[in-house]
DNA sequence: CGGTATCCTGTCCGATACTG
DNA sequence: CAGTATCGGACAGGATACCG
């Protein structure tokens, strides 16, 4: 049994999935991993999110320590930027996995 | 917007995730990336599963292709043998890249 | 511009009991 | 041994309207 950030997984892969797992939060990372994104340019990029539930996924990873949020205005509008910590950057090489199998699965079908 | 196996998804990092996204799924390649398991094995190696979330997850797998089930007794007591098909064992770097993260992960915290 | 608040729905998944 | 049947709770996530 592991523990990670206050809740249990019975092994490590499910630790992992429960970090980036969920509908959304590796669309997020697939698109913050090459570049650092307003929240606007988020929604640009994944048309079929509702506001509420990107909020909620962008919160819960900057709460895991893999995203980070810096406000650049000091009243609105808002300037508001997304970006990869250290911490979440080491999971770029797995999110270009999951990226390419599945344009690989794809293919295949 | 992909579509596999008839799902729609929003891009290639979705469509993956709802393959083998889930509370269980990763799990249960994990156990099958290196050895060929008895439902009862797996059982074993899971323990905090039910049976029904179990059973349905391996449908679910079966159905995605990634997995093979295999009956070796014509009735009861059965025999039942599950393991990756080739399909299957394409995942296996992914598999292997979402377990080291997560004793990574665990390792930072 | 970058979010919350509120409400609501589906679905995932657990508990328990039963079966071929 | 390897499942299925039934029930029900919790929560993720969508729709819409509104706020600093």
């Amino acid at each position: 049994m592991l523990e990670f950030r206050g809740k249990q997984y019975p092994c490590c892969a499910s630790l992992t999935m429960g970090v980036i797992g969920g509908k959304w939060k590796t669309v997020i990372l697939f698109h913050l991993m090459n570049n650092t994104l307003r929240y606007s340019e988020l929604r640009k990029a994944m048309p079929t999110v509702t506001e509420r539930t990107l909020s909620l996924q962008l919160k819960d990873l900057e709460e895991d320590g893999l995203i980070s949020r810096t406000v650049y205005t000091p009243k609105p509008p808002l300037k508001v930027e997304y970006a990869l910590t250290e911490f979440g950057k080491t999971l770029i090489p797995l999110i270009q996995a999951v990226a390419a199998w599945g344009d690989y699965a794809v293919s295949c079908a």
